[in-house]
DNA sequence: ATACTGATGGCCT
DNA sequence: GGCCATCAGTATA
């Protein structure tokens, strides 16, 4: 293993695993302009696949959701309700469908950045949710498909102390719900919600 | 505090 | 044509 850096093998294993583990985790993005803008990963979700009739992968192998069938520790980034993009980790071997989806950050470094990126200096709002956080950091399409083990711009560092986990429902999802396959720290200010 | 709604694009049936 | 892995604003309490 790497220093600190997640490794491809992280990855590589039962997605809800993975997103629990995530959890604590620090994002990395350096933007364009090479600002390093950081966040600890408070929030998270896994999808899989045929066991998972909320994941996109659920019916099969499509041009959008091919990255979850490929290699793990990529970006699958997607185009939500029109207006917002939703950033995830691909899990599991290849040809077994998995992501993370990241869905809220406690901001670290960068913070004024995000905020002129985000268009909002509530921090509290900057990146609790995962639309928001992918606005603050400035991810977009040209995101997916990037190699989170090798990549300079978007990457993630093993966390350090962790709190304490809950794991709920999805959220925003009418299928799947059986699955307690949300998982965030307890009382946690920058969580999306706290109940599902 | 919780509830509803409009915005808006792409994917899938 | 219907359905979203969302968010911000407005309305009601």
């Amino acid at each position: 293993m790497a220093g600190r850096h997640l490794g491809r093998q992280f990855f590589s294993r039962y997605t809800p695993e993975v997103a629990r583990d995530l959890l604590g985790c620090v994002l990395v993005r350096v933007t364009p302009e090479g600002k390093r803008l950081t966040g600890r990963i408070v929030e998270v979700e896994a999808y899989r696949g045929a066991d998972d009739p909320a994941s996109h992968s659920f019916r099969g192998i499509t041009k959008r959701n091919a990255l979850m069938f490929g290699d793990p520790g990529f970006a699958y980034v997607f185009f939500s309700y029109g207006f917002h993009w939703c950033l995830n980790f691909t899990t599991e071997e290849r040809g077994t469908p998995g992501a993370v989806l990241i869905r809220a950050l406690e901001p670290l470094k960068g913070i004024r950045e995000m905020e002129r990126l985000r268009g909002s200096t509530r921090i509290r709002n900057l990146t609790s949710g995962p639309g928001k956080l992918t606005k603050a950091l400035g991810i977009d399409r040209r995101m997916n498909g990037e190699d989170v083990v090798t990549s300079k711009r978007l990457y993630v560092l093993r966390g350090g102390a962790v709190d304490s986990i809950v794991s709920s429902r999805r959220i925003g999802i009418s299928r799947g719900l059986k699955q307690q396959w949300r998982f965030f720290f307890e009382g946690n200010r920058f969580v999306s919600r706290e109940n599902a």
